[in-house]
DNA sequence: GCCCAGGGAATCG
DNA sequence: CGATTCCATGGG
C-alpha cells in the first residue's frame, strides 16, 4: 500500500515515486481532466470529480476520504504497480532509456472499460482536443450533474439515443459506430465485464463492434483492462518506431507488434506509452 | 484551400 | 488477398 496521510478534506500521498500528475494526464491515455494551474488538475472518473495537486510535499487528492482512497484511487491511478521494475525491464536500448527518463512520471490508469470503448472510437482518425470536446458534449447533454461538471453518460443513459442524435454532438462518421457499440452492449454480444479469457479473444470480442479495429482495442484493453502487453500501434508509435528502430523506413504494423513483443514482452503497453509521449512532445518524426 | 488527427470500413483490382 | 478510397470535423 502506498504511503498517505489522511487530512481535512483529502488524502496527501507522500514519497511516491513514478508520479507526475501533469504527465500521467497529458500523455494520451484519458480524456477528462482539465488543468487549473501547473500540477493541479481536477479529473471526471470512475463516477467521482477529484482535484489533484501536486507539490514537493506529495499529491493532494480531494475531495477524498479514505475508503475512496483505498477503493478507487489508489486502483485507478496503479499505485500498487512497482514502476521502477517496469522502468528497469523496457529499458532493454538506449532509445527506450531516453523514453523513459523523458517520461519518468507516467503510470498507466485503470479507466472504466466502457467509458475507454465509447472514447476511444470516438478517438479514431481524430485529434486530442477535438476528442475532448466531444466527449464534454456528449457528456453534458446525457450523463448526470455532478460537482462542476457532468458524469460520463451510462450505457442506461444511451441506450434509447438515435444515431442521429449522436451525430449531432458532432462526432461526424462516428456516430454510427457508437450506435453499434450501445446495441452490442445492450444485447450483451460484448461483455466488457466478464473477461476471463485471454488478450487475443478479449480482443476479437471487441473488434466485433464496428469502428473498433486492431488499435482502439489495444487500447481499452490497456487502459481499461489491464492487458499491459499489448501496444497500440497509431501514427505516432508507427513514426517514432519506423525512426528509431526500422532506420527511418516506413514499417508496417505487424513488424513493429512483432518488435515490440520480442523487446518488451508482458511490458510491451509501457513502452508504447513511454514512446507515445516522448514522441508526440517532441514531434519526433515530424518533417525533418 | 490543403493537410492532418491516438483508424477503420467499404470497395477495388 | 493487399491496396486505395472514403468518412465528418476543426485546428494549423
Amino acid at each position: 500500500m502506498p504511503n498517505y496521510i489522511c487530512c481535512e478534506n483529502g488524502i496527501l500521498l507522500k514519497e511516491q515515486d513514478s508520479f507526475n500528475i501533469e504527465q500521467i494526464l497529458e500523455c494520451g491515455q484519458c480524456f477528462r481532466f482539465y488543468k487549473n494551474e501547473e500540477m493541479s488538475y481536477r479529473i471526471i472518473a470512475r463516477g467521482r470529480e477529484l482535484f489533484i495537486k501536486q507539490s514537493e510535499n506529495g499529491v493532494f487528492f480531494y475531495p477524498c476520504d479514505i475508503n475512496d482512497f483505498e477503493n478507487i484511487w489508489v486502483d485507478y491511478f496503479d499505485l500498487n504497480t512497482d514502476y521502477n521494475e517496469i522502468k528497469n525491464a523496457v529499458s532493454t536500448d538506449e532509445i527506450m532509456k531516453k523514453a523513459v527518463e523523458y517520461g519518468e512520471g507516467i503510470r498507466l490508469l485503470n479507466q472504466e472499460p466502457y467509458e475507454a470503448l465509447i472514447s476511444f472510437i470516438i478517438s479514431q482518425n481524430n485529434n486530442i482536443p477535438r476528442i475532448k470536446g466531444i466527449i464534454e458534449r456528449m457528456s453534458e447533454k446525457y450523463g448526470t450533474k455532478y460537482g462542476g461538471g457532468y458524469l460520463f453518460p451510462t450505457l442506461e443513459q444511451l441506450k434509447g439515443v438515435s444515431t442521429e442524435e449522436i451525430f449531432e454532438l458532432r462526432v461526424g462518421f462516428r456516430a454510427r459506430y457508437i450506435r453499434d457499440c450501445l446495441d452490442k452492449l445492450i444485447l450483451g454480444e460484448v461483455d466488457l465485464y466478464n473477461t476471463d479469457c485471454s488478450t487475443e479473444e478479449l480482443c476479437r470480442e471487441l473488434m466485433q463492434i464496428k469502428g473498433v479495429g486492431q488499435k482502439v482495442a489495444d487500447c481499452v484493453m490497456l487502459f481499461s483492462m489491464r492487458r499491459r502487453e499489448v501496444f497500440p500501434t497509431d501514427v505516432w508509435v508507427k513514426r517514432v518506431m519506423s525512426e528509431l528502430y526500422f532506420g527511418g523506413e516506413d514499417t508496417d504494423i505487424k513488424s513493429i507488434h512483432s518488435l515490440a513483443a520480442q523487446k518488451w514482452g508482458k511490458y510491451a503497453g509501457y513502452a508504447q506509452q513511454y514512446l507515445f509521449y516522448y514522441a508526440r512532445e517532441e514531434k519526433i518524426g515530424i518533417n525533418k
